[in-house]
DNA sequence: CACCGCTCATGACATAAGTCAAATCGTTGC
DNA sequence: GCAACGATTTGACTTATGTCATGAGCGGTG
């Protein structure tokens, strides 16, 4: 796109203004433009990631209860959402909190992967706003086109509009019909090709899917009731990226599984950074059982589902999970 | 330190303002403080860098004579301070973009050197305030207590502050009277130790000196205006981190380089991002010898250093500089 | 060329944020 | 125990910023 005068304008206004500290009609007079314009140039500027605010996280880790559950776990860094009266509501503050790591993740050039559900969506959805050029925002999992949800690449989408990064969306479903049709399809050389670059990323953001009716593969029409309970019954305890996995975070040799496309388990566990984020507190077995399998190196979580874990963990006597695959 | 109450106040004040995006008086509201006591942290909290807030540089690489410099000269990249009627002065804006573009150079866990001079204590001067820990940054020449300047120990410590960085200051005089003394020095395992660790920074800031009467390494008292003139006669053309460099930027073999305690021309070169900032016209032939040398992967200069780079660059048939040695 | 639709700029107003002197609180030293 | 000090808080005030309706500019189009 050619480079816009206006953007020029907007630059200088957000130089002068958060750069050296003028006032805006100082701002504007420099310019030769109204005061009104600067302010609007300004919040542009905002929006555009030319400008940057970022907030540390620390208050999240700096935390006893996240120490412990590190120590516990073995998981690099904790992020602790409380649930005291006077804080805020968790299910709004987790999202932004996430967003927040996310980006304090990031490094520049990075390849990032995103996988999929109601949480990235929420996360996707108060993304702040940055100039990340450089930076590859890639799909994790196929796609699934649920007309009352997220879809997978809308998450991937919506992150990397926001960075102002590369986003690489994936154009398969993530679930065929039959297993045959996965396999061929895993053997095109497009979609081959991309799941292989998936080990490649430096850091990847998802949540973990529980498998009640009311989990989000059932919701979105992948699987149906009956379906899920009968992999309940093959082991299936959680959902990682659209595939199943059992209490050990294994993958499931189910049906389901063989039938998804996503990417390999083996290599998400590769990634330097696995960034887990769960909000809802009955996702706690999904959730130990993402953790026994690796896929957590960053954790963001409520206290009473720290705490719940670290018991756990220690009455079952757990040892630390392993470092990256890498 | 023990962690304070009002900072853990502050980070939530900032938390809430700057990424929940609530108003100073719901903040208020919300942590039961004055609306005025908001205000304050909001401010502690910037000046802290729990809060960060950067401006994209991007204005001032985004132009074709920045592009026209690194195709010339092979500098990675050139920010380019404009001098028009309108613009900011020069020598106001030089600092303040040079901090930014050091700020955005710096990566996580980064070893920095910092070297010493007017033009680097103006950019600590207003290097901006962020939460870098994990970030090193030493000192890359000896000191040199000029009471009316800035020593180099006091360039380190203020932008480590600044960063909230580790700051790492090296305890010996910039020259001795001796050059025997200065060969001991540098052998003594405290000083040999911090000297050999320079190589391994990532990212190098320093500016150029001049060999005049008004030069730095003369005002400090390093040099008499006399002995200069002896070096410019010996070939010396400019200085880096202390040492005369001869018109090609290589070492010269002189008495005070001989008898001077500092990075290593080398190590600096070894260094992957090396920043030359340069404010005064009059520093052009000190910088074509940097340049020549090695001395600069990012460099800032104003418009007209930028032409006159390019001319005599393009008239002497120069070829690129060399990447890192590294 | 008149009309439409769009983006951008602006003045005037409403609202939010910054500031400061005075009050309060807690600590230290005598 | 209390005086003196520094740090922190706050109410009241000033200043700066955000917003919005309105109008100007401009390119495409019938």
């Amino acid at each position: 796109m050619p480079i816009r005068n206006t953007d020029q304008i907007m630059h200088k206004a957000a130089w002068l203004y958060y750069s050296h500290g003028l006032r805006q009609d100082e701002v504007a007079q420099k310019l030769g433009i109204s005061r009104a314009s600067v302010a609007t140039y300004l919040r542009r500027a905002r929006e555009t990631g030319i400008v940057n605010i970022s907030t540390s996280t620390e208050l999240f880790t700096d935390d006893v209860l996240a120490r412990e559950l590190e120590d516990a776990t073995g998981v690099t860094t904790a992020w602790i959402v409380p649930e005291d009266r006077q804080a805020m509501d968790p299910t709004a503050e987790m999202p932004v909190l996430a967003a927040s790591v996310f980006l304090e993740l990031i490094n520049k050039g990075d390849r990032v992967g995103v996988a999929w559900g109601r949480t990235v969506y929420h996360i996707a959805d108060v993304m702040p706003f940055a100039d990340l050029r450089g930076v590859t925002v890639v799909q994790l999992c196929g796609n699934l086109g649920a007309p009352y949800s997220y879809r997978p690449d809308q998450c991937t989408t919506e992150i990397a509009r926001r960075l102002n990064a590369e986003g690489i969306n994936f154009y398969a479903p993530l679930v065929l019909s039959s297993e045959r049709l996965a396999e061929e399809l895993r053997g095109e050389p497009v979609i081959r090709e991309q799941l292989s670059t998936i080990a490649d990323c430096h850091l990847a953001l998802y949540s973990v899917g529980g498998i009640e009716d009311d989990s989000h593969l059932v919701k979105c029409g992948a699987l149906s009731a009956d379906e899920m309970h009968r992999m309940g019954e093959e082991g299936a305890v959680g959902v990682i990226a659209g595939q199943l996995i059992d209490g050990d975070g294994q993958w499931v040799n189910c049906a389901h599984n063989r039938r998804c496309i996503s990417a390999d388990l083996g290599s998400i566990r590769a990634i330097e950074k696995r960034m887990l984020v769960v909000q809802e507190d009955s996702k706690f077995e999904p959730l130990m059982a993402a953790l026994k399998g690796g896929f957590a190196s960053h954790l963001v979580v409520t206290t009473s589902m720290a705490r719940r874990v670290i018991d756990r963990w220690r009455r079952d006597g757990l040892g630390r999970v392993q470092a990256a695959t890498a």
